[in-house]
DNA sequence: CAGTCGTGGGC
DNA sequence: TGCCCAAGACT
């Protein structure tokens, strides 16, 4: 090991010391910072922007400020809480999680990585940030953004992901004895602040007499990536209905898989070979197109039809739906495809009123 | 281990 | 418009 990288961890604390980001969860210098409040941010933070937490990181701490709070609430309040922050198996799985926390540890967090690890939603990256980051804990933390700076560092051709698995030992390399959990929140830091994806700030950089990357002039060029796969398109369709007392048809989708445990919409399957003309749902009447909507997934790009029917008053809910009154689905777990379905629908429905 | 699982912003 | 990405977990 180069005597440098040795100093690297010094000049990084320092650099945090001075420019580190004053963040909704994070504890001011010198203080102990609340797990709870660590965990919940980091379960948040999951492939997710710090702009995007933010908000939601202010309303669960609203709703509930401690994790017996969270605990004894219903999930599907939490469901309702999370909509719109994506990836909802989170939601799931912090529930189960608080719940596990108040029924086998007291309410309290464990300290120790490999039992943390065992916690639901819980796994390698945010075991070892909630250890390091709240228990100043030494945990070796490896995210996309130390990733990234330690790639630039070294000058890995090894492509990602298979770099993965080298990365805890190199992180270890220049990791310091000392401030654990701020060696850790610098490495994000400057990898969120500094080492960025596209046009990094290498003047900026404390670390840039170390780094490998920046001696070949080409810090972009790093991390290498193995090519990735084409992203398929699935059509499906929609069915907004409006009953004559303004309530509109929803249902829960099942608790697993995509948006589960969200609340949708009725439609039809989301499919590749979708029918240019599907067949109108028997409840309802009226059908009318109402245009469509698009919305991009992780694993796949979705076009939506969307149809607007009429019930008349009093119509009973079909099998597995449920009326909302207009107030009520303000309050509702839809995900954003559905919020954007009934943007669409409303926007039909008030220009047909014009 | 490669696929599944959201969303909004930046360029 | 299309692509990249953002403090990954789970199977």
């Amino acid at each position: 090991m180069a005597k440098s990288k040795m100093q690297a961890s010094e000049k990084l604390l320092a650099w945090y010391d001075r420019h580190r980001r004053d963040l909704p969860w994070r504890a001011r210098p010198g203080q102990r910072p609340d797990p709870y409040a660590v965990w919940l941010s980091e379960v948040m933070l999951q492939q997710t922007t710090v702009a995007a937490v933010a908000a939601y990181f202010q309303k669960f701490l609203a709703l509930w400020p401690r994790v017996e709070n969270l605990a004894a609430a219903p999930v599907e309040a939490v469901m309702q809480a999370w909509a719109g922050l994506g990836y909802y198996s989170r939601a799931r799985n912090l529930h189960a999680c608080a719940q596990k926390l108040v029924a086998d540890h007291g309410g309290r967090f464990p300290e120790d990585e490999a039992e943390l690890r065992r916690l639901p939603g819980i796994g390698p990256y945010t075991a070892a940030a909630i250890a390091a980051i709240a228990f100043d804990r030494p945990a070796i933390v490896v995210d996309g953004n130390v990733e990234r700076v330690i790639a630039r560092l070294w000058a890995l051709e090894t492509p990602l992901p298979a770099a993965k698995k080298e990365m805890p030992g190199l992180v270890a390399e220049i990791a310091p004895r000392q401030r654990p959990g701020d060696f850790a929140q610098a490495m994000m830091d400057l990898g969120a602040t500094i080492c960025t994806p596209r046009r990094p700030a290498c003047v900026l950089c404390p670390l840039s007499g170390e780094c490998a990357a920046r001696k070949l002039g080409a810090a972009q060029d790093f991390p290498r990536k193995a090519a990735k796969k084409p992203r398929p398109s699935r059509r499906g369709a929609v069915f907004y209905l409006r009953r004559a007392d303004g309530a509109v048809l929803t249902r829960t989708r099942p608790p697993h898989g995509l948006l589960g445990g969200m609340e949708e919409f009725f439609g039809a399957d989301w499919r590749e070979d979708f029918p240019a003309n599907p067949d109108m749902p028997a409840f309802g009447a009226n059908w009318a197109f109402a245009g469509e909507i698009d919305h991009v997934f992780t694993h796949f790009a979705l076009k939506l039809s969307i149809f607007v029917g009429e019930a008349p008053r009093g119509a009973p809910a079909p099998e597995g739906g449920r009326w909302r009154g207009a107030a009520d689905m303000k309050a509702a777990a839809l995900p954003s495809v559905m919020r954007k379905a009934e943007a669409r629908a409303h926007k039909f429905l008030s220009a047909r009123l014009a």
